[in-house]
DNA sequence: AAAAAGTCAATTGTTAACAATCTACTTTCG
DNA sequence: CGAAAGTAGATTGTTAACAATTGACTTTTT
């Protein structure tokens, strides 16, 4: 059979890609059923390249296999995400460290781009790139670090659907002006502060954020 | 055909396990190559299983497969080991934090238990024992956080081939007493002094044993 | 009518064969 | 003799069929 020339990547990678932007994103929402038949249908495949995709995505965290009954996309509550927050803060806050403050410039020049974007997007009031945005700019923080292992570490953290919680379980507008200003202090930080000075504001961003979330999530419940 | 009736676990599963054991165990070395096909002839089975055990270990942390060209062990330098263990310091000391010192009573038990024999591994010199009881010990002090996520995240660090590490690219004998004098001041300052002394201890539990693996290796080199 | 047992469809788990790709070796050509 | 090109074997990537398990539905039994 003929395959597409452009594919460079192997389909498990392909699909596993996908499904990911698509739980991440809100498409396939949390505790729906994922039936590896009907993927495979839906890409033209067979099931073994979607099986495995499937499972990776377990293991970061996504999705829950439980033995002969099925694949469901994980939910996360109100408290969960607190928990990723106190160690994705704690992970920041080390990489900041690590690095001693000191920003490399291209990631700099990454974060503040960032900024700029981050304005155009909350003016279309677009959710989705919102979400990606954020996931940049917190990976610039992290990788300030030049660990990749901090990293790996992290990101198995951010895979575990808190993106998703943001647009999919409170379906509430992320206060836009608050997370654009404080990751222009932490840039701030990084520029002219000391490095216990950047740890206080990413603490305090992880303190603030699901703090006017839950009040978004209280106000929407008023209704 | 008939099935061991034994089994109420899946191929993939008892196939990972057993590779993960024999990875951290040493059996399977660094660099060293998997091949799909002798497993699976190995253990009697289809490729199939096999593959996706290889693919989770490789999640995990433990192997890596490039496209096409198989799987091999993971290789890990000394600077990789001083990375991982300052993010795991970082974790645990956060775990103290979290249950603000205070270690729920099954913990305390089984880090009472694990001491003791440390020290009958030692006498023995049973190394893989070592490694496991020095994996437990910390696995505890991670879950006194009570979180589900933090000791995902630790593990997932953990697996990175640590102990192979220890056992494998250095085939030194790993400073038992050190160890179990640093574990034991670990557990003495959860039960008795204030959060911030338990950090110290674990920060420096993790600042020492480095170093004094680093010795071990100039020993050796010198014979 | 309620509980137990049995059937059936849906879905995951496993297998074995086939296709695509890579590595190393051999051959060819300058 | 050395470099480029081709070839063969080994190994991963993919497929499609088959087996095992589950959950819901139906039937039977009391």
């Amino acid at each position: 059979m003929v395959k597409a020339a452009v594919s460079r990547k192997t389909l498990r990678e392909q699909v596993a890609e996908i499904l990911r932007k698509k739980i991440l994103n809100g498409e396939i929402k949390p505790g729906e059923r994922i039936i590896e038949a009907d993927v495979a249908k839906a890409f033209q495949i067979s099931r073994g390249p979607v099986r495995e995709a499937l499972r990776q995505i377990e293991e970061e965290g996504l999705v829950t296999y439980e033995s002969h009954k099925g694949c469901i996309v994980k939910t996360m509550s109100y408290e969960d995400m607190q928990e990723a927050y106190l160690i994705r803060s704690t992970l920041e806050t080390l990489a900041a460290k690590m690095c001693s403050g000191n920003l490399p410039s291209d990631l700099e020049e990454r974060m503040e781009r960032n900024l700029e974007k981050m304005g155009e997007a909350a003016e279309k009031r677009d959710l989705y790139q919102i979400v990606e945005l954020d996931e940049e700019f917190h990976s610039c923080v992290v990788m300030s670090s030049q660990s990749e292992k901090l990293y790996k570490v992290w990101k198995s953290l951010e895979s575990g659907n808190t993106s998703a919680y943001f647009t999919m379980e409170t379906e509430s507008l992320v206060p836009f002006d608050v997370l654009k200003a404080n990751h222009q202090r932490i840039l701030e930080a990084f520029r002219t502060k000391s490095v216990e000075e950047i740890c206080r504001e990413i603490e305090n961003h992880y303190m603030i954020v699901p703090k006017v979330l839950f009040e978004e999530m209280q106000k929407k419940k008023n209704l």
